[in-house]
DNA sequence: TATGAATGAGTGTTCATTCAT
DNA sequence: TATGAATGAACACTCATTCAT
């Protein structure tokens, strides 16, 4: 199981921790508030006062919870992130759904985890990119990909050795951002069952050239 | 052949027309300038003032080829991005070349194009992105998927009928976005031999299993 | 009595409500320091970072009451126009005063309304005009000339028609205007008695003719 | 006869004195050009960049023309006002018009002088005002009171006394302000017979009663 | 803890003016 | 003389952050 490093509540070292019940809906209300912000105007259209504004909360209490306006966006991005490896991960490895191909069933969970608010999930990302490099980014379609690895006779076609490493980044780079990409650019067919086979299809065909 | 909108001359059609000598160095100064700082300082540490410095122009100067702040972004951004699509386009096409595999060429082309300057290269890409969503974005993307599919008979092995819309959204996407991240991460194997076979596999394969 | 439109306080709705012990104070301060730079250096020496430190606040308070620099102009200039409108309404109607005639007492107003830092009330009077024409401007003199009229028996001839709409115009501007040049053009008979008499000597000579 | 201080021309010392045929013409444009702006968009949207533009001319034979851009307007407001005070004077004197009364003409060409491009006007009369005080302002009507009580048999009643230098004051800068607000104002009736009547009531009766 | 008035460094942009050609 | 590219001082306004209450 991959390790939840964190949930979802605020983590600033001399910050509060917080143990009235009013935070974790106070740190919600400010998710919320900024993702509504970004959605309707982009990231040049966020500031702090209207984000304690539309959370219903005072300047002074959005800084009791987090340390800077940066902090919020990077804590969003890394709880969306961390929300998402989570549900690719239980996906995989969840042998009771329906569907018998995992394959099938982390790309369904990805689809459906980059869904909605693309521009806000696109903002969330850059921020995480542009925050420390790409490190953060990577790591968690790294722990997919040894989750991959790890449980590699449920998704290799029998007979097929454990793909390198380089093999490993170009596949699972090549379905995540396909997905990422198509929810940015809102195509039509993103939930569609033929982008699913196609995405599939990619998958198979690399696996099995490389068998 | 794909058409070039426009080069690096005209501009903002009410500012200055820069028929002078200096004007192209000028344009391009300021691009450079703008481009160091991004990538010592990121986005946010540009401002125009500093550009200008850089520049060695002053401040009226930039304003009188660039209308904002935003624009030089924008225009940098479309410029390279009209750059790389036509290197793409012409290795595609380049029949003379030593590679006698056009996959082959036109993945080479998109390593090289991305190659340097990442980070600059990112924060371009964002701007794009951010400025009327993805269709500007999008567009040398399908320019190239046209390119192949008009020429597919130097893509597609013999006897594979042409992608759908969906597989080539789905194809290009994916190679395009590996050798981004891969860029953007900055991973060692970047210029390697085994990268472009790892990338060449992911083409490769997907089209066969589509055969 | 002419209803005031509103005091001192409330000023741009989406701006701070001062309720503050300060905030008059501060509106004030604000008030006092343009007008010394106004008085000091005219219109074009006006500017929002001299006003907020000769008003001994800092800039962002400054925007805290005020949204733009030239509102700060309008604001004063409608506070003026109504102290003033209010005083002459008052002199018109105060038949305690030892002055029995209520023209008088209107003039007499007038001159020491306009009296000081003539400069200012000129800048802050073509600030009124400048913007959104002259019904803004014109207003307060309409108010005085409506309550002339509903009052006529105090101020007209005994047996005197009222005057026509466009003979109140002409009567109103020009006493109204004579005064306010010879605030402008700093006269030096400007509070003289005599003065006083010549502008009684206009409003009894043209209503007389009338009758 | 009112002595014409200058002509039409530019004036600036060390400036050209233009003989070339294409000046009086070139500034003419400037002026022209310079209205335009100050009516369409007021003193704000005025300047110099624009102003040679829309003359045709580039802005370096602009400054070879005006020193600065204040004299622009400034020398635009003394040519208006000197204009006027001539066509005032000589409708004063003009005896052989069809209007028997001198007071009459003069307000005729008054309020046909004040009529056209109200905006334009007081912006030129504000900006001689904030130059050097109210002198320049106040000279012209001074020079018309000047002709009027070297010609006072032409304009006061048979018997009546010359009025003062506050009388005089008082009722020039009356009518002048009344038209001049009028104007400003756009009342509907400033070209009207009983505008006019009003007008010459206001001199009339206070004549009248200084007999 | 919560509040929100106050702070002020920072920045995009304008535009009068110059001067080399 | 005419041109117009270049200059750079000046300024309105924003917004992240603090801190007294």
């Amino acid at each position: 199981m991959v390790a939840k490093r964190r949930g979802t509540q605020p983590l600033h070292s001399k910050r509060r921790i917080p143990q009235r019940a009013g935070s974790a809906v106070t740190v919600e209300a400010i998710y919320e508030a900024t993702a509504r912000i970004l959605q309707a105007s982009g990231r040049e259209g966020l500031n702090t006062n209207l984000i304690a504004e539309k959370a219903g909360v005072s300047i002074g209490t959005l800084y009791g919870y987090f340390p800077n306006k940066h902090s919020i966006l990077l804590d969003m991005a890394r709880r969306e992130m961390d929300l998402l490896r989570d549900r690719v991960a239980a996906a995989l490895l969840d042998e009771r759904s329906e569907e018998r191909d995992p394959v099938r069933r982390a790309i369904g969970a990805l689809v459906k985890g980059y869904g909605r608010r693309g521009k806000v999930r696109r903002i969330l990302m850059e921020t995480l990119f542009a925050h420390g490099g790409s490190e953060e980014m990577a790591r968690p379609v790294y722990e997919i990909a040894d989750l991959v690895l790890r449980h590699h006779q449920l998704v290799l076609p029998a007979g097929a050795s454990k793909p390198s490493q380089i093999g490993m980044f170009v596949i699972t780079r090549a379905v995540d951002s396909v997905i990422r990409t198509a929810t940015y650019e809102a195509v039509p067919f993103l939930e569609s069952r033929e982008f699913e086979d196609e995405l599939v299809r990619l998958v198979r065909g690399y696996l099995m050239i490389g068998a």
